[in-house]
DNA sequence: AATGCAAATGCAAATCATTATTATTTGGAG
DNA sequence: CTCCAAATAATAATGATTTGCATTTGCATT
């Protein structure tokens, strides 16, 4: 826990009841370098001898997004569901082709374009959200032991 | 149609059968403002009298994307495939959060920032994808003859 | 500490989008 | 017109997510 407010305090804030397994996949969400489907996180949690149900996951999942605690996402290439703790920070995903990996971007250069589009398309503009697209450094390097096809 | 080019050379072209459920699945692609996916392409085939298979437009569908000719997207609200006529042409997704539209918009600010990224993460950078998302002006004035939310 | 009750969970079955299988039909080359 | 590979229909299968219902648990109150 990197904050001096513990997960308790947040969940009975939003009326939530503070039970072992809605901490054990926020620890978990926290710890993680990157968003995660409900299946990994089960995986997770049993590895970590933590005895849990898939639709508890979903059902944690489902809830805690709700109340604005984690953040909900999708992949463009596959067709899963992707949760991360929600960091209250502005940020994009750089996402490898080859390993799939997800890396954080906090740069963001969008408020001069936003401003464009509410004049030219008359949209109220609430927020936007950006994949890029690549190959990172490791799958490259690996890559080019082989043939280089990128 | 609006090249001279017609989908029976570009499908023949690509080594593919100029069938008409093929023809009629590209041109209601052409004729629609926005992504559809394969159940409202479905619905909106069989209103047209035509008789076609679910299964044959998830399988139409997926030659045409191999074969380049339509683009595969997925909504972050819902889980459900888009599909979309590859205009060859760099687009992002304007999505209205009311009415849940989407508005094509071409103006792109990125190369200067895909730079950066690439400099900074050592990133191969592909490709990106955006989706802004917001309010379109009919649904903010029908809000505001109600009480103003947003 | 014991009680009560709504909220949370486990388990199994249901649902929904998408994919695979197989028999039948069709486009189009010859 | 004939033939065959490719495309389609119909149906079953799959995989992710949700739901219904019985049981358990958090926690406020006694």
């Amino acid at each position: 826990m990197s904050e001096i407010i513990t997960y308790k305090e947040v969940l009975n804030h939003k009326g939530l009841k503070n039970t072992r397994h809605r901490n054990s996949i926020l620890e978990l969400l926290e710890t993680s370098t990157q968003p995660l489907t409900a299946d990994q996180i089960y995986l997770a949690l049993v590895n970590q001898k933590i005895s849990i149900n898939l639709s508890t996951i979903y059902r944690v999942l489902n809830t805690l997004v709700e109340n604005g605690l984690i953040i909900k996402t999708n992949t463009v290439s596959d067709n899963k569901t992707l949760f991360e703790l929600n960091s209250f920070e502005h940020k994009h995903h750089l996402v490898c082709m080859e390993c799939k990996k997800i890396t954080m971007v906090d740069e963001c250069p969008f408020e001069e374009y936003e401003k464009k589009l509410k004049e030219k398309m008359g949209y109220t503009i609430l927020g936007h959200k950006l994949e890029i697209y690549g190959v990172c450094k490791s799958c490259r390097e690996k890559e080019n032991n082989g043939k280089s096809i990128v």
